[in-house]
DNA sequence: CGGTATCCCACATGATACTG
DNA sequence: CAGTATCATGTGGGATACCG
């Protein structure tokens, strides 16, 4: 062994860590999926269920996430026109990923906070 | 029944959603801490593992990985000197729901490659 | 070895106005 | 209703040089 205890493996930045986070880590993309797992939505009623997103930047996600396969468009025929937006399998095979990270995250929500409080503290008085 | 069919949750930016977001959701974090999870290391050896990284953004993200107590950082007296980064109980408690995403990434990236190329060529023709 | 200090740019997001 | 167009801005990240 040469240089380290483990021979390296390299981690570049197109590490498949990156395809799910270019596609789900943006600010709104979980959001709308979390919403269009209920049921189909109008682009309107997901709009209305985001606080603050812009019919741009939503737009724009939706496109994205279509783009992946996460979620189908389909155009409504009939009085009101407009436009559905739904899960495909792809995207429903999110939840249970999801629901794992979700788990994980409000159990040790509260010890984040904490160590975030501690070392700000520590950054505060040092 | 008002407006919609489900009575409306309405999702905000600081959706726990978030929390896990803002944490890991940049370039560099997971894979230092996959770096990590095999055995402590010091600043030059996660450096030479990720390739491209510079030495500034490293350092920041390792202090955003301190401060939410993912890693610890000790300062290592002797010859060398230097300082080793390794992970906490809280950052080895990631390896579950990492595990479960990074299945999913696995077993799905063709299906996102696939319909990514779909949506492209539509794209262009239309 | 393990960092800071500057400078810079691309990109994600937002605000606002307009359209088929 | 469901977008597009335009403009503005904050921040993440990279390049480079220097420091204890």
């Amino acid at each position: 062994m040469a240089n380290d205890t483990h021979d390296a493996f390299i981690y570049r930045a197109d590490c498949p860590s990156r395809v799910i986070l270019d596609q789900l880590g943006d600010k709104w993309s979980m959001m709308i999926l979390a919403v269009l797992v209920v049921e189909p939505h109008r682009f309107n009623a997901i709009k209305r269920r985001l606080e603050g997103v812009t019919q741009r930047v939503l737009t724009q996600t939706l496109r994205k996430l279509e783009r992946n396969g996460m979620i189908g468009r389909r155009v409504l025929g009939g009085s009101p026109p407009g436009v559905e937006y739904a899960l495909t399998p792809l995207g429903r095979s999110l939840q249970k990923p999801f629901a794992v990270l979700y788990e994980w995250t409000l159990t040790h929500i509260d010890t984040i906070q904490k160590h975030q409080q501690a070392y700000d503290r520590k950054r505060k008085v040092g």
